[in-house]
DNA sequence: ATTAGGG
DNA sequence: CCCTAAT
């Protein structure tokens, strides 16, 4: 089976790879595409190190450990691949974007409805429960249970999934109960509030861990919240967390809601009756839509939902400023962000204006003891900081052209 | 509605 | 990232 997966996946990777090394420009066309694969593929240009089929085989190796190991989520990391895999021969093939993504990621969804039902491992009590209570909320549930399997096996972590989890079930009907019970029927809006904070938090406590993952078993999925984290990862690790794909998957499936989540537009969502949907959705996504809610905590911390910028997405903004100009910004949102919801036009100019400020900062250095730290904080290939200075000297940009000492 | 500039 | 002023 995984021989299989392994195969189409790696050709696919690897002719994509080929015309990345090739060309650089090529990359910048593909780029408008697919994000997911691209991410892959930028990472190997990143580092060069890597070679793709090595990459993917270490994939491969920690879906092979998950089932071996009798996790259940066997089957929800495979799909994943499958995802993967379906996805990059549409790319190289022809110029399907947004609805050709669409497309894959819900059959992933299926395929994982279909394998999922072990999905529930480390749930002792509440996997009854939940099997009870299925029917209904399938789609949701089966949400969750992606989310945790991608969160790994964690005794916290899974205990707050769990809560998460149960609380859904609370709302749907009430449960009789033991002990436990009474934690699930407290969550409450305050809940879901405490939850992400502290699902937060302990996400900045376990550096270490997510780390190991990510290098260890290259495990894509593994989401992080926390910027702070981030960036005291290494330039390799970070280009290899593409947030968007696992975001992207949920938006995707969960469509129907998701008209507009978290920042795209803030004016409108305001007032705006919420559906008993909008409850789940809101607990199942990330702390993104939390603003929405106009509570108190969302208040202070504002850039409390961050996404990494990878150097995917710098790439295409860069090819898109290049092609446009210097403040058109909504054509080059419009046209090479369109699958991601997030990146307003406002974050894409935010985003040249650090790039600028990051190619002239390195410039001024060149010393390379600097050049070790800097390189920790700044994982961009050699090339793109050279397209950027070079858009910069044709591209006056207030501020940031008058050269600040 | 978009963009520039500043926090 | 977020917010505000100016277009």
């Amino acid at each position: 089976m995984e021989t299989c997966f392994f195969h189409v996946f790696k050709s696919g990777l690897d002719s994509k790879t080929a015309q990345d090394g090739e060309d650089e420009l090529e990359l910048g066309v593909l780029d408008g595409l697919l994000d997911e694969v691209e991410e892959i593929e930028d990472l190997h240009a990143a580092d060069g190190l890597a070679s793709p089929s090595e990459d993917f085989l270490l994939d491969i190796g920690f879906a092979a450990k998950a089932c071996g190991l009798g996790f259940g989520p066997c089957g929800v990391s495979l799909p994943r691949n499958v995802s993967c895999e379906s996805q990059s021969p549409g790319l190289s093939g022809s110029s399907n974007s947004a609805v050709g993504i669409s497309e894959s990621s819900s059959v992933t969804i299926q395929e994982n409805d279909s394998l999922n039902k072990p999905a529930t491992y480390q749930l002792p009590v509440f996997r009854h429960k939940r099997r009870h209570k299925m029917p209904v909320q399938s789609i949701d549930l089966h949400n969750h249970n992606i989310l945790d399997d991608d969160d790994e096996d964690d005794p916290l972590l899974s205990s707050m999934l769990l809560n998460r989890n149960g609380k859904n079930l609370g709302e749907g009907s009430k449960i009789g109960a033991s002990r436990r019970e009474k934690r699930l029927r407290k969550p409450t809006q305050r809940y879901i509030e405490e939850f992400s904070d502290k699902k937060s938090k302990y996400f900045k406590g376990q550096e270490k861990f997510s780390a190991v993952a990510a290098a260890g078993m290259k495990d894509k999925r593994l989401k992080v919240r926390s910027s702070d984290e981030e960036r005291s990862m290494r330039p390799g690790m970070l280009s290899s967390v593409p947030e968007e794909l696992s975001c992207e998957t949920k938006t995707l499936v969960v469509s129907e809601f998701r008209a507009r989540r978290g920042r795209p537009k803030k004016q409108a969502s305001t007032s705006v009756p919420k559906l008993k949907e909008e409850v789940f959705t809101s607990d199942s996504d990330d702390d993104d839509d939390h603003r929405v809610k106009r509570k108190r905590s969302d208040k202070h911390d504002r850039r409390k939902h961050q996404r990494m910028w990878t150097i995917s997405e710098v790439n295409k903004l860069v090819d898109g400023i290049s092609e446009y100009g210097v403040g058109r910004w909504t054509d080059i949102k419009r046209l090479l962000f369109t699958s991601s919801a997030y990146r307003t036009p406002i974050d894409l100019r935010d985003k040249w204006r650090n790039l600028l400020r990051a190619s002239s900062l390195q410039k001024l250095k060149k010393r390379e003891a600097e050049e070790k730290q800097s390189h920790a904080l700044r994982p961009l290939p050699k090339s793109l900081i050279r397209r950027v200075r070079e858009l910069a000297k044709v591209h006056p940009y207030p501020r940031e052209r008058g050269q600040k000492r």
